[in-house]
DNA sequence: GGTGAAAGGTCATTAAG
DNA sequence: CTTAATGACCTTTCACC
């Protein structure tokens, strides 16, 4: 139930490089070109390779404001999950529920600081949400990386 | 400064299946090779794509707990920085700085409750972090996508 | 290992801002 | 006039059987 060193050798390789291939990459790690493609075949089936697509960056969009906003939730019967309504809103990136009564934590992108008052206002709209708490994100020191964790568990 | 909707479709049918490569892509969308190679080109180099590598989901690998901890930092002249002490730690899988007095925002995932402990201990052990506050995501119902907001921004 | 196919590059032509 | 799109051709390289 998890990945061995060549499984990370080979994630890793692929997420520095990804334009290499499959031929190109098993070159590189000194093994076949079928065992490559077999491991990925099988990460992909375990899930542990979810897709292939291109990595967009929501700042060169022209979303340069990141904000963290934590949702106070009243369930209310014969309605429309508040989580339903939240994915119609392009600028939420990503909803959790999380510990404690009925929250959300939500990430959102703005074009500066006045449109996150805009987007925030989407969200406090939204049927069933009773107040929001909101905290800018001004520097992002660790942006979203994966491959430690893939070498910390791949041995 | 943006995006048009032929760069929006473009991504699109690249996220929703990056399989398919540029030739296919073209073909669909009813344009030349060449343009879709020039577009993808002008948007990597724009930054707007950053990457094609491989989604991996830390949960098939295991570490099936996230968690999102705040922490207060004090800032210690002649340390090293709390974010690259952070960046050592391969369960951070993001750190920004947030609006309040030196604080800043982590996504850490963990194998279990008992070792979000381990990591969070990890965490309060670098200099400079005073103390720690966490919430555990217990479900996303919004996962992270782009592609709303990638429609968005191409009108 | 062989083979069909696609990527990546260049070019001249054409259209549109 | 500048920028972009197009279709053509070519070579290298890869994925699949």
């Amino acid at each position: 139930m998890t990945i061995d060193q060549l499984d990370a050798r080979i994630v890793s390789l692929l997420t520095t490089e990804p334009r290499i291939g499959v031929l190109e990459c098993s070159r590189r790690l000194g093994v076949a070109r079928g065992t490559v493609q077999a491991r990925l075949d099988r990460l992909a089936a375990r899930g542990v390779i979810t897709g292939y697509g291109p990595d967009i960056d929501p700042a060169a969009l022209g979303f340069g404001v990141t904000a963290f906003v934590t949702l106070q939730i009243r369930q209310v019967a014969g309605h429309v999950p508040v989580a339903d309504q939240l994915a119609l809103i392009p600028e939420v990136l990503e909803a959790h529920t999380i510990t404690g009564s009925g929250d959300m934590l939500c990430r959102v992108v703005a074009r500066d600081n006045a449109d996150l008052q805009r987007v925030i206002d989407l969200i406090v709209d939204v049927q069933g949400v009773v107040r929001t708490s909101s905290v800018i994100a001004l520097d992002t020191p660790v942006s979203y990386r994966i491959l430690p964790l893939v070498r910390a568990a791949g041995g």
